[in-house]
DNA sequence: AAGAGATATATGAAAATGCATATGATAACC
DNA sequence: GGTTATCATATGCATTTTCATATATCTCTT
């Protein structure tokens, strides 16, 4: 066969659709990106992003219940139940049955799952750097601010 | 036991750590949201939010690469290559070796598949109108601007 | 043209996720 | 006070994802 019939196959017409001015795809690029650059982070540290988000939560505050970490770490109710018993067994939380309403669990962080969340933070802050890498300080804020607007219109 | 002492935990202690001056979770938190609005939206159709992707990125321009497609959908290589043989069962698309180089495999999408893309399109992209709603035209052009350049620093 | 290396896609097995529902506990109502 | 409703959490099961690796095809070298 000849050498000139073998190819990589082109792409496409062009395309009739577009997506760089389609802004929730935008998001969800960015979201994934810098999701796929957490977990290659943690990853080097023994830990996935479900219990990363979860030792962020409850370093943000502890003492709090379950279905309130669900909404805080974006997590579904079941995959949180299942990834918090085995944080207790390794010692990186405490739960607490509700101390006037037994419905309720409140869950702590130990002092090991604290230094966990220490360790982790100063590696994952860094993202922050990079993400907004030549940003001046309003610019920041207003990135900040945008998020926020946007956050809001999808809330509401 | 007396009806006072029976209460909600609190939310801890208010919170050392902050996460709405942290760009990488507000990011994560509104494509969460999209996400979660996308699913909604696309379980009314029957289809899951994996299956979209696949389809407006081949509506955005086939005769891809499975490889290209991954880049573009944001998904693995494997799970791609397993949702791209149950679509291809389904006649949403067509795979086709590489006319010139068998290792790839074109795809296309087919009428049913273009069909398919154009009804659940009208309904997504009402997605956008609520993001952005109350924001004037130049502030879309400048939340655009914005996403894309902060997605130029996580991909450099 | 045979072998080594590179590239693209597929697949097996384990883990994670999502959904529906069960369990356990409290509150509300009659 | 006992039944029903409500709420938080756990769990069974099916599906999906991930990781590692296999398979297939091509390229380059000699």
């Amino acid at each position: 066969m000849r050498k000139s019939t073998r190819r990589k196959p082109s792409r496409g017409d062009g395309g009739r659709e577009r997506f760089d001015d389609f802004l929730p795809h935008l998001i969800a690029r960015l979201a994934y990106q810098l999701h796929l650059d957490l977990v290659e982070k943690l990853r080097q540290e023994g830990i996935n992003a479900t219990r990363w988000r979860i030792l962020a939560v409850l370093a943000m505050g502890d003492g709090i219940t379950v279905n309130e970490i669900t909404a805080r770490a974006m997590l579904q109710q079941s995959a949180l139940s299942r990834a918090l018993m085995k944080m207790e067994q390794e010692r990186y939380l405490r739960r607490v049955s509700g101390v006037g309403d037994g419905r309720y669990v409140e869950v702590f962080l130990t002092d090991k799952g604290r230094a966990l969340f220490n360790t982790l933070n100063i590696v994952v802050r860094r993202r922050q750097d990079r993400l907004l890498q030549g940003f001046s300080q309003p610019e920041r804020q207003a990135a900040l601010r945008l998020m926020r607007r946007l956050g809001r219109n999808m809330a509401g």
